[in-house]
DNA sequence: AGAGTTTATTGATCTTGATCAAGTGTTTGT
DNA sequence: ACAAACACTTGATCAAGATCAATAAACTCT
């Protein structure tokens, strides 16, 4: 609206597209000057092959990476040498967020298949942040999202069953991919049983049952990595629990 | 160091403590002059009793709220009315960052005993924050720093068991009250045991059990609400799972 | 102070999902 | 192309913790 019109917003549209700026800016209000500035701090870089990391717990935290293509797991390790599967991330989500506290990468992200990433440098951003209010509020908004979400992390493990986790898991799969425009219904799980099962705190064994039994109710259909909802309004509600015989959510009443 | 020293050190000191400016500016650099803004936006309220609602979901978001004395619990309601504990919240601790995304409540948050909370309006702090970049660094900070948290509860909540999840939230009481001058061994605990279970995704019969096995141990004392830690390093021990012959940890290999 | 409610403890039993085990199918590397 | 490693599936058994049940103790209210 507002400042000259010499950049053409095809231009600006291009620079969103490619570098998955879009995951940054999308509820935002910029300039096409500031859009160009935006772009301008971000870098594209060589494709990640599956098992590459992006990065490693303890590493230096320079730059917030945007997924591009493909998709990435990030991971901690525990004592014991296992690790704690943290989350999985499609394309146009954003990571490191959690590393600007103590500058150091608190976890490691690794790809699961050919992945392009692009990265952010933190220290540029925050400087544009402090020229351009929108983009200052826009972080602050992103950032108050991402510790939302621990609320859904709480629902899930605290308080949900194996058949309501997987079933919450395939839904939120759904609702990322849907949102970035792939099928909401058809598409191929990157991340292994033993990733889904770590994550959701499930071992593999449950995974795979459950993935057979709903199958054969025809709630979805599995081939190897490949999975179809049939039945997404019953997968939703099994994801909140409101099924059968209302089960009741294991324990941890209140007051 | 910078600025001039027209404003006394007491003075600062004095305000800091009286309004928990503390808890947003604990390790940062401002200026006498910039404390003294961001200490004037900050408004005391009368005290809350026990069960008043700080604010209830859904409700608009308007101001971020520091604890300044007693505690709080966030929480969330699910679909069939249980609630489900998101955290316990002592003095010095600032909450309401969860709402910023859609200036909305995610939850409701309710005193678990006389309580004290200081307001902070967030368009003030955020209009600060844009004139004090060390301010606005700080609030990339501390957002960060609540993304952190989530690692800690998918490690609780995906691999601990029973006990190491009660030696867990022991030993977060623990060190939140020793970091805030508090004794780290001697305690009140100001929730239910409901309210324990329920966050910790366990019955309150296995809570009621464990702090009865703890205790039979020796590992603590507890009566009622008081509760004293008499094996800090054991606890700590069990809290991390390195107890007894490494148990497999329940499930949820990787890789 | 006493009735009623809420909160906590303890025991007995049952369920869910972990663990163990064995086997098949699928990649990967040389 | 072959072997070795890995990923997945299915079945049998086991254990941690939920649920049910019954008190007991502690607050709350008038």
């Amino acid at each position: 609206m507002t400042g000259r019109n010499v950049i053409p917003l095809e231009a600006i549209k291009i620079a969103c597209q490619n570098c998955s700026l879009s995951a940054l800016c999308l509820p935002m209000a910029l300039t096409p000057e500031d859009v160009i500035r935006l772009d301008s701090i971000i870098k594209r870089n060589r494709p990640l092959h599956r098992g590459d990391h992006l990065y490693s717990e303890g590493e230096p935290f320079e730059k917030l990476r945007v997924v591009t293509t493909g998709s990435v797991k990030t991971y901690s390790t525990c004592d014991d040498g296992s690790e704690r599967i943290l989350g999985f991330h499609l394309p146009g989500e954003l990571i490191g967020l959690d590393a600007i506290e103590s500058n150091h990468h608190r976890c490691s992200a690794k790809a699961l298949e050919t992945t392009l990433v692009c990265d952010i440098p933190f220290d540029q951003l925050e400087k544009l942040s402090h020229q351009i209010p929108s983009l200052q509020h826009q972080l602050y908004r992103l950032l108050s999202r991402e510790i939302g979400h621990e609320t859904e992390i709480l629902m899930l493990l605290g308080k949900k069953g194996a058949d309501e986790r997987l079933a919450t898991f395939l839904i939120s799969l759904s609702e990322r991919f849907k949102s970035r425009g792939f099928s909401a219904t058809d598409f191929f799980l990157s991340m292994s049983r033993y990733d889904i099962g770590n994550y959701l705190g499930l071992a593999v064994e449950t995974i795979s049952r459950i993935f057979t039994r709903f199958q054969e109710v025809g709630l979805i259909q599995v081939e190897r990595k490949h999975v179809q909802l049939l039945n997404l309004a019953l997968l939703k509600e099994m994801a909140d629990g409101n099924h059968h015989k209302s089960r009741s959510h294991r324990g941890c009443q209140s007051k």
